[in-house]
DNA sequence: ATTGACTCTATAGTCACTATAGAGTTTAGA
DNA sequence: TCTAAACTCTATAGTGACTATAGAGTCAAT
């Protein structure tokens, strides 16, 4: 089958798939005589555990590493058990940062009332006030995981 | 202050500074004799609102928005309530995602148990074996909101 | 005069792709 | 057989919010 086929039988984008290949998470394929790629039904298996495990959000780096185990089969599988319990921690402490984001945004939308103007919003007042009645701006813990680690 | 100071005094990398210069977020400032950059202390405010935003994981879009709001005090702050409840839906649909994620990825553990092989690894079949049992991978439903959207 | 700390601009890199340009290939229908 | 549409190819640029680096200039102290 042709890119386009495997695309649509995967749920993958057609990119998507050349680039996994670039980046050697799929291995090259025959072409044919026109220079398309051709797959054999094998590589829906290998895209889908790369999607599986994309869709678990975990990074081609660690796919790459998930591959690499699969494929030495004696080697004992406690590399796997470390990454899947670090992944989980990632997962763990990025939802503890964004429900106490969570908390702040909300607190915040209700410094405002509707039907004002931005010269009253509490929300714009707020936001701006925080400097000037603190010494430094080092005191307060500031909240240093909302933004994308990677 | 040249930009050194102002960066330690906002927690700020320097060069992130000259970032948002650059994008418009914060006005360009008269320069040294040597070209160096010369701030006075209303720059602390501005650049502390920005990080504020930035901590509550606003794009820099939006904090854009949110200056140019401030900047015109007479507007109806609508749009300001707007943009705080877009992004709380944002986050929150963000943060059931990475919940569903967390279940599934925690499931995935407790295939597998210590002292194994790669071979017998519980997770790794697992995450393998979901395609052959499957029609065409169409109808189960698949996580789509984990990848990040920005 | 020189060292070291700081600053400048410009550019490349990050991640996991998506989007586009410009070219070639294949397939279906007239 | 011609042609148009649909597909594929490579290469390159763009995304967001920066970080990191190179190579040069500036400044303060010794």
């Amino acid at each position: 089958m042709k890119i386009g086929e495997l695309a649509k039988r995967t749920g993958c984008s057609v990119q998507a798939i050349r680039y996994y290949e670039k980046e050697n998470l799929l291995p090259s394929t025959r072409r044919s005589d026109g220079n398309f790629r051709l797959y054999d039904e094998s590589y829906i298996e290998q895209l889908s555990f790369i999607r599986l495990c994309r869709g678990l959000d975990l990074s081609l780096s660690e796919v790459r590493q998930l591959l690499s185990l699969k494929n030495s089969p004696g080697a004992d599988c406690d590399e796997v058990n470390y990454m899947m319990e670090a992944h989980i921690q990632q997962v763990e402490a990025r939802i503890n940062d964004l429900m106490e984001l969570n908390d702040q945004l909300r607190a915040l939308r209700s410094y405002c009332s509707d039907q004002q103007t931005v010269e009253n919003c509490g929300i714009l007042q707020s936001l701006s006030s925080s400097v000037d009645d603190r010494p430094t701006g080092d005191t307060h813990d500031r909240h240093n995981g909302a933004t994308f680690s990677g």
